[in-house]
DNA sequence: GGGTGCATGTAATGGGTTACATGATTCT
DNA sequence: AGAATCATGTAACCCATTACATGCACCC
């Protein structure tokens, strides 16, 4: 919901437009689908704190431009001075480790290379977005939108430096469990 | 789901005491609440997957203790072998840093302070964690369960450095705010 | 006497994703 | 010819938390 009311300070936007702008801004710590996102833009308008303007188009239907009004700032600036209440994460992959004597190493190493290689893959994406944000126009918020990249990069950089070490242990691992050396071992399954 | 199945793998157990080892095991990257559990718990035996045992009680209800059929360590390895999908994540602090151009810096500087307090706590938590999963009785699954202790000691301590240098900025945007420097301002509202 | 912990469970509520529906245009 | 993008919206569904209900025992 405030998602949306932020955004819209920086520019009035569609429906469609904030969608496209969260996954390319926000995207990596905060997520909206459109089956959330048109409701809630009608819900605020039905509160007054935005309003919209048709744009007729050829073809296409009707893009509605929704622009923030007073009364959105003022709910905005509520919001941002609640605390944030710390997050209830659910990690699949942490789920999976933890469970993984009950599978075979080699799958555990499978999961955890998939994540390096993704998140190697983000880190990349941080460093385009991070020089975008050093040339392109200055937006007054650009120094806070450039500590919430550096937290991703920071995390983005721990994850990686954990993932080889973890590697680095179920491969010794599955190094020991397949040559029986002085530990006795039953037969499972 | 899976969570019950895999902690009762390790032991046999009821509901309540599920429920009391993931806050105390998994809890730091997976949770689930009381009326998640009993009823999957439910299905789960309806299913087959696990079955239970009455014990009477004095006073209290009956236990219902729960243990693993086979049937159940076939669908936990089905599922372990599956690849973990990609959490999306939701981060309400990084995101109301990221609108914080709309605030005082002086708001975010308290949200950022908070986080960096609970955050050492828990990070106190797992050392008390790490020491009890070495001295305790060595169960076979322990290496696992250090890795995602590991992950999350990591993760934590990039939290806290990242808080640091950020509180660090914050307060000179704070000072630059304060004393009306070079730059030209307007007051707003 | 009152709060906390043990112990189970159901119902209401809310939040969110996915799928569906429509339809023109542009790229491959 | 067919897929992808633009553009909006609704409905179905799933998952999860919270609140409610019950009741004894123990501690302060």
């Amino acid at each position: 919901m405030e998602v949306l009311l932020g955004l819209l300070t920086v520019e009035p936007m569609s429906g469609y437009d904030l969608g496209q702008t969260i996954r390319g801004s926000v995207g990596h710590f905060w997520n909206e689908s459109y089956g959330q996102i048109y409701p809630n833009l009608k819900k605020l308008e039905a509160g007054g704190f935005v309003k919209s303007e048709k744009k007729r188009q050829k073809g296409k239907p009707d893009r509605h431009i929704y622009s923030i009004a007073k009364k959105g700032r003022e709910r905005l600036a509520a919001w941002l001075s609640v605390a944030p209440q710390p997050e209830i994460p659910r990690n699949e992959l942490l789920l999976k480790l933890f469970f993984s004597a009950q599978a075979s190493p080699e799958i555990a190493i499978q999961h955890v290379e998939r994540m390096v290689k993704s998140e190697s893959a983000i880190l990349g994406e941080f460093k385009r977005i991070e020089e975008q944000l050093s040339k392109g126009k200055q937006y007054p918020d650009a120094p806070y939108w450039k500590m919430t990249l550096r937290s991703g990069q920071l995390e983005l950089k721990s994850h990686l430096r954990w993932g080889e070490e973890t590697l680095d242990e179920l491969r010794k691992i599955a190094k020991k469990q397949r040559s029986p050396s002085e530990t006795k071992k039953e037969k499972k399954h």
